[in-house]
DNA sequence: GCTAAATGTTGAT
DNA sequence: TCAACCTTTAGCT
């Protein structure tokens, strides 16, 4: 589930549910079981999101680091809890709610000089209020790489993934391919403020919607949408703009999709 | 019921 | 460039 707009959504659901209070903390997998203990009994003081890492800073200056990579998990929901089973890497409780954490690439304690390194080695990212566009155009205007690699460079520009790749490429009528260097201003700036309202949308619907409502075929009744991408996952099916099949090629080691008619090279 | 693939990153070749 | 990490789910049989 994780791009960027997965983490600010739960960074909110957990500012929500748990900040200012003191919490307890478990790992019932044992994985993660000293950092627990150094957590359970402390105040969530606040939740720091950047891309996709999230950072819960306590009360005494400690910060437990969460990143979900491909297949981690967050679920919550009222207490009482239910009994862990598998692979419980971490359970968070108030005196009302409980978060389950499950698969995460990263959970692990840092210090603030740790946080601060890990911020310093990402780039902007479009959600956050102090996101400096200037910095990823210093970097994508400067760089022979293709955009769609650098799109998904954490250090470039934070919080994109594989789906808002193909998609805001295809938006934008950019070849996947186009080198940085070669993007232009005017075309950045129009990738960036699209990005941010994808982004943005994405946390309030909690899933990654990027059609335009007269490209989005009629219902839209269940959790998944078929119509919700224009060309992510849709190898061979007719463009939804010009009919032309989508194409695939696997880019930074990550199936990419684009329609060759709508984004030439 | 089984297998492959998945919205990700790191560290070793 | 590739395996490893670790979990769920879609698409088969």
């Amino acid at each position: 589930m994780p791009e960027g707009h997965t983490i600010h959504r739960l960074a909110r659901e957990h500012r929500r549910l748990f900040a200012g209070r003191p919490l307890r903390a478990s790992s019932p997998q044992g994985r993660f079981a000293a950092g627990a203990e150094l957590i359970d009994g402390r105040e969530l003081a606040v939740l720091d999101p950047w891309g996709k890492h999230l950072l819960y800073g306590f009360d005494g200056g400690l910060w437990l680091h969460v990143h979900l990579g491909l297949y981690g998990k967050w679920t919550s929901g009222p207490l009482p809890a239910p009994e862990p089973r598998g692979a419980l890497r971490l359970r968070l409780e108030s005196d009302e709610v409980y978060a389950d954490l499950r698969g995460p690439t990263a959970c692990e304690l840092v210090t603030p000089p740790e946080v601060d390194a890990l911020f310093a080695r990402l780039g902007p990212d479009p959600l956050r209020r102090d996101a400096d566009p200037e910095l990823a155009w210093a970097r994508l205007s400067r760089s022979r790489t293709a955009v769609g690699v650098l799109l998904m460079d954490q250090s470039v520009l934070a919080g994109v993934g594989n789906v808002y790749r193909a998609e805001v490429l295809f938006r934008a009528g950019l070849s996947p391919y186009r080198p940085g260097r070669e993007v232009g201003r005017a075309a950045f700036d129009a990738l960036w403020l699209d990005l941010t309202g994808l982004l943005r949308a994405g946390v309030r619907a909690g899933r990654i919607v990027t059609t335009r409502p007269e490209h989005r075929a009629r219902r839209s009744g269940r959790a998944t949408v078929p119509d919700a991408h224009y060309v992510y996952r849709r190898t061979g099916l007719p463009c939804r703009v010009c009919g032309t099949p989508v194409a695939t090629a696997v880019m930074v080691a990550r199936n990419l999709f684009w329609c060759p008619h709508c984004q030439p090279a």
